[in-house]
DNA sequence: AGTAGTACCTGCTTC
DNA sequence: AGAAGCAGGTACTAC
């Protein structure tokens, strides 16, 4: 008898659906923490989703912090390191209602436990206007694939994302258990610096730190960028209890 | 609140999609065996879904069971009795991988228990190659209906199943678990014996035992001929766990 | 009634 | 060529 699956255990394979081209967003971080990451679990700003129902997600948060400083305040581009990028396919904007994410980085950047693997997790991502928004992150045994449901079509109403759009997620340099979300137009400029493409895998693995500027597309420019006192406070994004 | 809805218990209505002319089988079986049955839920070779994933169905346990004797050595067409037949539906073949059973045919054959009709059961069945089908079954509340679905799809392409040819459900005379599947293609010689057709009621139910040879047709001769030996060993159809 | 959410399932494609 | 990943589906529930 074949025992229940449960996710499998990290083991990195080729990348397949990620694309990964000179990323505007090699100069802002630190490619080589990511050359030595672990790839055990990190603590995110998630909770399991024992207590859920908080579902009061999305756009109450701004209104808890008055009076944010205005994006351009603080040009903190190495605070946050990219993790990886996904470009949207329709089903990801469609009814269904949910994001794939696939294998390789799911298991690398948001590894389910054996045992919480159940019922899986709510991560929350800040976006680029500071916004907290609370994704359920799980694993479909019956296709074998790593999920963001619910809250996932908020997201893409929001941003009124479509097929081929991209999406990326980072995490904060120092504090991992910080996360963001960004996206960019399909097509839209990717300005910036010279950098290798490594081939399809997950960003910053292979690269060289590349330096320049830019943040050509991308709609989370200024996700770091605001509200960085608030970096561990209470009733932050995902440290809402 | 709508209490979720069970299976009907078994009561039968008329017929509807199940044509049943002068069987082949008839010649093969005791009908006097169905004629006082009881319709109380047998223990079929049927797991709960709670284990499921045991996605490796079909096809591995002809290399389980070595040398198996031809089919034509063992004549146990006394081995089996014929449950029902189904004349496939244009869905029953298409996109919708799914097997609808008539009501009347799933109640009294493959009852489900108020209790396991939450997420359905695995049936087995032989096919005329002793190869092991698994289907999942279950009732679908929306339509009211009692299906097959996982694994379904699979058979009709092996098979080359259209609507229109006719698939029939057997099981073992007397180990009434072991559950058997048979098929002919739409207007296939049906040659054998005059027997009463009974208006389309289930298989025998009201036929006379009718005596008669030949299998024109029918692509589950020597289903039951294949590893009667075989019966009730563990590991076999539907006692894999 | 409609939409979101959960948990299935499968064919296609790729490796 | 078999296995795996995933895009695109389904059924059903809850609200």
């Amino acid at each position: 008898m074949e025992p229940t699956q449960t996710p499998p255990s990290s083991k990195l394979h080729n990348p397949s659906s990620i694309s990964l081209e000179n990323s505007p967003w090699t100069s802002h971080f630190y490619p080589s923490m990511f050359l030595s990451s672990i790839h055990a679990p990190r603590h995110f700003n998630l909770n399991h989703d024992d207590d859920e129902e908080l579902d009061d997600q999305t756009s109450t948060l701004n209104t808890l912090n008055p009076k944010p400083n205005p994006p351009e305040n603080h040009q903190l581009g190495h605070e946050t390191e990219p993790m990886f990028e996904k470009p949207l396919t329709p089903s990801d904007v469609g009814k269904l209602n949910r994001l794939v994410i696939p294998k390789q980085h799911a298991e690398k950047y948001f590894p389910l436990g054996g045992d919480s693997s159940d019922k899986g997790l709510l991560l929350s991502f800040e976006d680029e206007s500071g916004k907290c928004w609370r994704f359920r992150y799980s694993y479909w045994n019956s296709s074998q694939s790593y999920v963001l449901t619910k809250g996932w079509s908020r997201y893409v109403k929001e941003k009124q994302l479509d097929a081929g759009d991209i999406i990326l997620f980072q995490r904060h340099r120092t504090d991992g258990d910080r996360l963001f979300i960004g996206w960019r137009r399909r097509g839209a400029a990717v300005v910036v610096a010279p950098a290798a493409t490594d081939g399809g895998n997950a960003m910053m693995e292979n690269d060289s730190g590349g330096g320049g500027g830019g943040n050509g597309g991308w709609n989370n420019r200024g996700l770091y960028q605001r509200y960085p006192h608030l970096g561990h406070i209470q009733g932050w994004c995902g440290y809402l209890e």
